[in-house]
DNA sequence: TACATTACTGACCAGTCAGTCAGTAATGTG
DNA sequence: CACATTACTGACTGACTGGTCAGTAATGTA
């Protein structure tokens, strides 16, 4: 609108590396708070601070803009994770909770916790995307998780069970927390303080609910 | 298109009671597949049998018919489930594995799973819908679990623990297994036999992972 | 047959938005 | 200064879609 505000700041230098990741942040809020469909691209330029035309010098479409969102943000994320697991020693219950805090921290009170939720919601839209996160990410993920398990159950820390179940039920909590922060989160102010959730979650996972063992 | 097939079926015969209901089927599949935004009315017309004219008959708008499939979808299960939950007596363990199957008939596995999903989807662009919905369906969701609970620890069954943790311990796995099946299932052909899926989430549930009690 | 009512249709309109491109501004270089 | 290159802009267009409404078909009924 307004061309004579030129220089709204002083530090507003061309950065020009910095041009796709600034592009790829807006698109991921707005993606993960509207929907990929009810997502201008308009409002994503504006929210990136510059024009629609300027977007389309970094990504080929909307779709190919998509793509790099989910691509290129959660990525990292594994390779941490998978270095992580590979240099820790001992205690496999202390090790699961220092995973999840770890995945707390990196993911889940960052913007990249909407991912999540932005792939469950478009995967329908998106088979070839969501067959890549299905691969790269959910399956390296409870990689990890097994990895854990298999171990604390070698080591008679963890009693026999049903592995791949169980990766259910420790990362469901943790997913739904994540996209409950986007989605219904708003409708409840109470669920604060996570880290104190976490520690409470993993206690009920560890011991169960029951009083005394159940033979069955 | 081709309007010389007028009785395609016998019995397609006038029932002005059932064309809302079938809209809303329709809507519900299409809003679940694509999103609200992504879906046509063309389509939703299409896959009911009529055109988009006939929708605006018994719809205002595509608000509303997106309202409609929201409200009126969910609300009598809780209904049932508060029932069977003030007829029951006894082992509070069964009780709960009992309601979570009940819960998996009536819902898991019927269109009405696709719900779940489209609402946390599309919370953000209908805020007084997600408000509805957290209001009537997941405060009382919660509520029955917090029944069962609540029970099981007064007659010692359960160990004292945190309640409302413990309800997110419970529900997330089934919330997550349900929308799975409407966004990345389709990538793992793998996780068949939901019902066998159930016993095991709840034995882990109930016995936890570890192999002896640990005080802390 | 004549008329009324109900159910439905689909061509049309008006607004929206992904994607384009001719042109401008800033910077570099000799 | 002249010229080239890079970064960016925003008005424009073509396709699409929510919503409308004049008209048609089926049924009722007298």
């Amino acid at each position: 609108m307004n061309t004579t505000e030129i220089s709204e700041s002083p530090s507003r230098q061309r950065r020009k590396e910095a041009r796709p990741a600034e592009l790829m942040a807006a698109a991921l809020e707005l993606f993960v708070e509207r929907g990929f469909t009810a997502t201008k691209l308009d409002d994503v330029a504006a929210r990136a601070g510059v024009s629609k035309g300027t977007l389309y010098l970094y990504f080929a479409s909307k779709e190919e803009l998509f793509k790099a969102v989910i691509q290129q943000g959660i990525l990292p994320v594994l390779d941490q994770g998978e270095e992580m697991l590979s240099q820790f020693q001992g205690d496999e219950g202390l090790l699961l909770e220092a995973m999840l805090l770890r995945w707390w921290e990196m993911v889940g009170c960052t913007h990249l916790a909407g991912i999540t939720k932005l792939m469950i919601s478009e995967a329908g839209n998106f088979p070839e995307v969501a067959q890549f996160y299905y691969e790269n990410v959910i399956v390296r993920g409870r990689g990890l998780i097994r990895t854990v398990l298999e171990r604390g159950i070698a080591s008679k820390q963890f009693r026999r069970m049903d592995v791949e179940t169980a990766i259910d039920v420790i990362l469901a909590p943790q997913m739904m927390f994540t996209i409950w922060r986007h989605s219904l989160g708003p409708c409840d102010c109470g669920k604060q303080n996570p880290e104190a959730y976490l520690k409470t979650h993993m206690k009920l996972l560890l011991n169960g609910l029951l009083t005394t063992e159940k033979k069955k």
